[in-house]
DNA sequence: CGCTTTTTTGAGCTGCCTCAAGCGTGGTGG
DNA sequence: CCACCACGCTTGAGGCAGCTCAAAAAAGCG
């Protein structure tokens, strides 16, 4: 999958002028527990980071669409606290910690636009967080797809009310804390109802007015685009 | 409650050279959509971050002890994403939004520390997600108690295994995404098999270590200090 | 000491899980 | 080009964890 990257990603990419690397699907861009892993901007494809616990339980805390900015969130010095890996076939644009840290002295416009991110981030996460907390299952799942959506509209990758999704049941599955068996149910009572189908890598949203209804979605973290 | 506060936080505080604000238990700092609050350090005293959908239904984000900067996460500019309110009589430092922004233009290494700050807070929202997706409640519980122990006793603010605790129930139901009434039960439970006793505005943790163990609690993000 | 808030406990229910088997499909190699 | 394999999806059956509703006991609080 080849991406369109938007006037801004470009930007920040000329910033970095990091290497670019390319991944498989299914390949680790870092692993939890690395001590001090690059930073990343993912140029095309899709990813997502992970914590695992002991057992083998895994949850996903986040996607990564083409132009969002990976690894920022650790703590900057230190091993990281989870894992990156990729969905699709993938390239990202790296560059070193220490020369962000270098950046950071240098450019207090940058540093502002980095505590920009990372809070945007956050409020991914907490939007995420009351989600598994507190909504039904079926509310969460049509969030997560309206949020995947939107996400991918705002980067003109959707086509009317559809874009690329290349996420199995599984994923869906461990990033709203389900079993995978269940969310099978919930999707096909979504398609029954009108409301999405998901075939061959594709989300095609019905009725997205209905889906943002009685999931009670609202795009509070959307609406506000990021910057870099 | 009157908290003893640390050097950093003294330092820190001083940076800021806002004024005090007192509030009473159940107060709020700000609400959620309150369009750009200012930013705080919480002097003395807890609090609680929360998002509510329309229903009523409430998820606790985190939970803020004395010390902790209150009000960076949001965007920094446009409307508050969430809400923050207190559990007991707290006190709480203030200085405005546009102050930060000037700081941050003006000293690199401030802005480091507010990147550094961030990366920390999301790393708390991070575990919280995993332990609401993929733990049993048991260990979610297990998680939460040792999590709060573990930053109280930072602050110098425990005695031995215990420390103070101002949270009813409730507030651990929709810090976890449980019920209240089995909050109570597993409370039970744990005080059954000698774990913990929670005892007129204490938590007592009597088996530290086998608490550690059932709960699978990993104190990855706790054994890095924040600077600030 | 009366009132409010919190905790405890019970009973019954259901949403989601686990386990398991069957099916579809795309990729690979003969 | 076809056969096979692997992986993901679907669907069923049965079970249990955690919910709701409710009411009583206990613990602050003024």
């Amino acid at each position: 999958m080849i991406a369109p990257v938007t006037s801004e990603e470009i930007k920040a990419i000329g910033r970095a002028r990091g290497e670019v690397r390319y991944y498989r699907p299914h390949a680790t861009l870092y692993y939890e527990g690395d001590p001090g892993s690059d930073l990343f901007t993912l140029f095309s494809g899709w990813a997502f980071s992970f914590q695992m616990l002991r057992d083998g339980r895994r949850q996903i805390l986040r996607f990564m669409l083409p132009g969002d900015v990976i690894g920022v969130q650790p703590d900057l010095v230190g091993p990281m606290d989870h894992g990156v890996e990729t969905v699709t076939d993938a390239s990202a644009c790296v560059f070193r910690r220490d020369a962000l840290r270098e950046l950071l002295a240098h450019d207090p416009e940058l540093s502002w636009q980095l505590v920009w991110l990372l809070a945007h981030d956050q409020a991914l996460l907490r939007e995420h967080l009351t989600g598994i907390g507190r909504r039904h299952v079926t509310e969460r799942l049509g969030c997560l797809l309206l949020e995947i959506y939107h996400r991918m509209a705002r980067r003109d990758m959707a086509e009317g009310t559809s874009c690329p999704f290349p996420l199995t049941q599984t994923h869906l599955a461990d990033a709203l804390g389900l079993a995978s068996a269940h969310v099978s149910r919930l999707l096909r009572r979504l398609r029954e109802d009108g409301y999405v189908t998901i075939k061959s890598g594709w989300l095609h949203l019905h009725d997205l007015d209905g889906l943002t209804e009685i999931s009670q979605f609202d795009d509070r973290t959307l609406t506000r685009r990021p910057m870099l």
